[in-house]
DNA sequence: GTTTATTTGGAACAATTAGTCTAAAAAAAT
DNA sequence: ATTTTTTTAGACTAATTGTTCCAAATAAAC
């Protein structure tokens, strides 16, 4: 009997994501929001309760995006050290192919959110766990083969990485060319040696 | 003849510079920066001509002092290496120590203004160049006294101290504690040698 | 085709936004 | 004390904000 959802969930959340990633939070208005995921004003309402809810639920739909990533990445044939290597070129790849997207909401979030949004901040630190962790995998994988020599705990360094990777995309909002985010890149991957 | 001015344009910056960095650009209202830097409304616009004006002032004003610390820092009685080392025991306990300050004024102006406004670009990039450059001295003055072994152009390693200081920022929005800033700081300096 | 449950468009709302303007207050110089 | 120049308080505006609400449109089930 009921008229059936006209609209795809994950389809809005992506566009959503997308808009809040490029003008943040306070920087977008509702209007923009129907724009850019072509809901009507009461379907906004209705499925997503108000703005505050959809941006968490974007964050959430961007973060599980990027853990999905990963995980494709670490199902591929290759030891960890390869992984890594290959994260950090993919990294700097698409922050260089898309100079115009305006960050990763991941980090736009922590700055602009995360001390006024606890469920913000959750997600946010969520997503280090869940990355540190396959980090933390593949550089197990890498010392076993004897590819890396880790002076310090494993997790030492998988925290490190993090925050490399971190450093690399507000870098890329500052003006950096290719070069500059290959030369952090050569030097955070060398530390593993 | 005329009445002089009632307050003084520094601390007025001071005062906007803090609330920017709390909530943003686009989070922060007229009346809240009335409120902070007690101007009256009429004076704002016109001592400062406008929100986007003052944005841009505050970020200066901003940039400057964080760049003095350091100039601070660098004239005191220590080896390149020392004032290395200094630098980022400070960044990581004004990090613990003041939990609830949204971050860096800088970055946040990275994630949010950056890519729409391009003074806000120019500030960043300067205050990049102006940090990379003072690292840059320090470098050098520690590889002529072999404190450091550096198997790459300095610049290189410039680029990727202050990319780490970038992630240390952004790492502290995501709940992470001293002993994980540490590593990050641990590893960062380690990969000197 | 009628019924029924749901979605949808868009009018409406109160609150807040950034910014303007004017008249009064204030302080230095004479 | 008067003059002169500037600052200031705050009323005001026009636009935009996030949100609510209701009637109309829609599509499945019978």
């Amino acid at each position: 009997m009921p008229k059936i959802k006209q609209f795809n969930k994950e389809k809005v959340l992506e566009a959503a994501s997308i808009i809040f990633r490029q003008k943040g939070y306070n920087g977008t208005s509702i209007d923009e929001i129907l724009m850019a995921t072509g809901l009507s004003r009461s379907s906004l309402y209705d499925s997503f309760n108000d703005k505050h809810n959809l941006y968490l639920l974007a964050l959430e739909y961007y973060k599980n995006s990027r853990i999905n990533l990963l995980e494709k990445l670490d199902e591929k044939p290759l030891n960890g050290l390869q992984k890594i290597e290959v994260l950090f070129k993919e990294v700097v790849n698409h922050l260089i192919n898309n100079p115009d997207d305006n960050g990763c909401l991941m980090v736009n979030a922590a700055a602009e959110m995360s001390k006024h949004c606890y469920k913000t901040q959750q997600v946010i630190c969520n997503e280090k766990e869940d990355v540190q962790n396959l980090l933390n995998t593949w550089l197990t994988d890498a010392q076993d083969k004897k590819l890396v020599t880790l002076s310090k705990p494993i997790k030492t360094y998988s925290q490190f990485l993090y925050s490399s990777l971190l450093g690399l995309r507000v870098l890329s909002q500052s003006n950096a060319n290719k070069a500059e985010l290959l030369n952090v890149v050569k030097v955070s991957l060398d530390s593993l040696n």
